[in-house]
DNA sequence: GGTGCTAAGTTGGAAAAACCAACTCAGACT
DNA sequence: AGTCTGAGTTGGTTTTTCCAACTTAGCACC
């Protein structure tokens, strides 16, 4: 239920994870983001109990993830698809992240099964940090520093 | 306890999450990412219990994220500090995405509490996708694509 | 050399969340 | 009328989390 106290944070990275922090939630947006709309694909794919699955798209949609909206594939009754939002699609960043991360620290004897690549050029690309001009940066070179806002 | 059943995914967001996935973890690498290393100081600063505490830092070092090293204060007796490996600090860029995502789509009223900014220029920097030249690329130009690995 | 202090835990019991199997419900199709 | 399927709901068990109290080890002071 999207433990409220997160949300309340001055931290973002705590009221991000007050959205999306529960067990579930990042596998159904990658799921999501490759294209699964439905509650069917999500529970099958994922192997999640159904009650949860329910729970988990229920915070999605009410905190602007995802939609749910009814559809009819013709010959079909009425069902409800989940799309994500554009919201939703930014997280293709964080996910991103946790995959480029997993490939390098946790990796598989088979070695990556998906990778990143522009769409025209068909090259590689990763998640990186970026300065205002669009060059990368690195890591050790991007500080997290307070705003006004930091509290006392 | 790490979750051994994602660790053996073929799924690199899986595996990541298999580590990093529980509650709690995304907020004490928050903390550690901002210069925490002692058990006592993430405790006070997340109000997290003790002993899921304990647990969470055993996995982190487990799986290579954190080491844990005694160390002495002067006048102190020893004590065991927890620092972020090369690993640990890679999530900097997880963080860092969930940080953005969080100041932009559930805001709090008094804006960001932390930016992220270029060190030596303080110029503003931000998560993104890069190409092989450094160059940024927007999020609906990158595709996941399977590769040979993908199991059928 | 006993008492108190503090950091870093451990332990035991209560509460919340997740899991699992079985069941419901509604429309389409036979 | 009966069957199938997708999208859930329900009830009971197991696993996690939470919380408060307790332990342990070394230092400091008297």
């Amino acid at each position: 239920m999207a433990t409220p106290k997160m949300l309340d944070s001055t931290c973002s990275i705590a009221r991000s994870l007050g959205v999306l922090g529960e067990r579930w939630t990042f596998l159904i947006l990658r799921d999501a983001l490759s294209g699964s709309t439905r509650f069917a694909q999500f529970k099958d794919s994922l192997g999640i109990a159904p009650d949860v699955l329910t729970a988990r798209l229920a915070t999605l949609v009410e905190y602007g993830v995802m939609t749910r909206e009814p559809y009819q594939e013709p010959g079909s009754r009425p069902r409800d698809a989940y799309h994500l939002t554009d919201a939703g699609r930014e997280l293709k960043l964080v996910i991103g992240a946790l995959q480029q991360w997993g490939d390098r620290h946790v990796p598989h004897e088979n070695g990556p099964t998906i990778e990143r690549r522009v769409r025209d050029s068909d090259r590689p690309a990763h998640v990186g940090f970026v300065d205002e001009s669009g060059r990368e940066v690195g890591t050790e070179d991007v500080a997290f520093l307070r705003t006004a806002a930091y509290p006392a």
